[in-house]
DNA sequence: GCGCACGAAAGTGCATGCAGTTTGCGTGCC
DNA sequence: GGCACGCAAACTGCATGCACTTTCGTGCGC
């Protein structure tokens, strides 16, 4: 599968394979947004160092799923509302790309290879909604490994984690079985060669996951308690902290 | 501005300020595609341990513009002509949507902003390439970070960092001056607030800047040679590489 | 009882050291 | 003279150790 280095992303396996473990674990849920991840913890963990634990955490900072502070631990990243609004617009116009790459270009094997992924969506349908997400997001990364263009393949999977994992964060039901059908509109679009048709699928059906997702805002579940409590916090002092609650506000202030 | 974790990447400083060096000296092309980076070479030059120097090569290979492989000096990345060409397409949409949630929406001190950097460009038009090169990609990450979005800031940044990379790679005379009034028109278009004229704007711009640099595959410099015998290793035994210069046929084996 | 300060525990930041791998050079053989 | 083998230098991969920072619990003073 190519070199490895590119989708373990650090050159060394091991660093590599902690990513992947993360990462996964991460979109699964099964470490929410704010979990600590103190590095001998993790090296212990996986047998390895603190040293390499740290270079894993590095990477996964760079990609976006981990927050790193200084002389602090890290924790996995808890995206505010609006990047998440920002992110998904990021990844529309990524998996527009994609779609206008692929569409008409798919070999037999690829279109079947597609199919096989959304039967395995729907047959994960009633299971834990984190592995349903998760295969979802596996879908648009499988297209995206599909152009072989490898910058376009890391930058749509990271950016769809990153989705996904604000969809842990803000959206609950998760209906998916709308988006699986959406999936397959695409193949067939994909399939027959619209391009213009395929790509208006595509932003509609991100569009829509983003829209059921951030209706309004939701309520920010574990979010950071400094943003939870700003609109309690009349004082004058002000929070210090991003104003939260107003949408489009910040995109003034000359800075 | 922000926290300094954004932009450096790691939460660190000395392995940010290492990473900010090395992006510079790549993008000014002080250090040419395929330059070696020893790990110990680069810790001495900045005074810290290997350690650190490592670690902020792992940043960059995430970025794209370093290339690790196991066991070997790490160096430049070498862009091949796809990869170049994959970057700017991805490039456009990303800046096309900059300029869509700026057009209009800029205040003044921000337009006096971008024009003062286009004087700059101006002014290092009779300089160096390297630096015009450097000027002109900073503009369009100047454009970025006026969004505040720190994802979208991200990956314009990484992704112009890496097509600064390739213009270096691929064309060598680089003739700025076009450019620079195409900032000049696009600084305009933003402040009129005409999206659409905006977007076409950027479009064109970087579609063009695009077609300047990779001129029909000028001829690949210094390339993988791999990739360069290519075509004279008509053996069975295949290269197990990329079949190179056939742009779509490299997509299919199942992996 | 409440608040504050001090100290230990936990955790990160970083350098160094050792083992394994690659590279390049010199030697011997053909 | 050229080629192949082998050894030594160079470099990476990784763990460990020490110093510094943060955090949290405890006890003292009020």
């Amino acid at each position: 599968m190519a070199r490895d280095a590119d989708q373990g992303r650090a050159g060394s396996d091991k660093v590599g394979t902690i990513c992947r473990a993360l990462r996964r674990a991460i979109i699964e849920q099964a470490l929410e947004p704010g979990a600590k991840l103190p590095e001998d913890a993790l090296g212990e963990r996986f047998g390895v160092s603190r040293t390499i634990a740290r270079h894993a955490l590095g990477q996964l900072a760079a990609e976006g799923l981990v927050e790193l502070r200084r002389n602090r631990i890290a924790v996995v990243a808890t995206p505010s509302w609006q990047e998440a609004r920002d992110a998904f617009d990021i990844r529309i116009e990524l998996e527009r790309l994609v779609v206008r790459q692929l569409a008409g270009r798919l070999s037999r094997t690829q279109i079947a290879a597609l199919g096989a992924h959304v039967d395995a969506e729907e047959a994960a349908r009633n299971g834990p909604d984190a592995v349903s997400i998760r295969l979802a997001t596996e879908f648009h990364i499988l297209l995206a490994t599909m152009t072989e263009s490898p910058i376009l393949i890391r930058y749509v999977s990271e950016i769809a984690y990153r989705c996904c994992l604000t969809l842990s964060l803000f959206s609950r039901p998760h209906s998916s079985e709308c988006a699986i059908n959406e999936h397959r509109l695409l193949i067939e679009a994909l399939a027959g060669g619209d391009v213009d048709a395929a790509m208006a699928l595509m932003h509609d059906h991100l569009d829509s996951v983003a829209g059921r997702a951030l209706v309004a805002q939701a309520k920010p579940r574990g979010r950071d308690i400094m943003d939870i409590l700003a609109p309690y916090a009349a004082t004058p002092a002000q929070t210090r902290r991003k104003p939260a609650t107003l949408p489009s506000a910040r995109r003034d202030a000359a800075e």
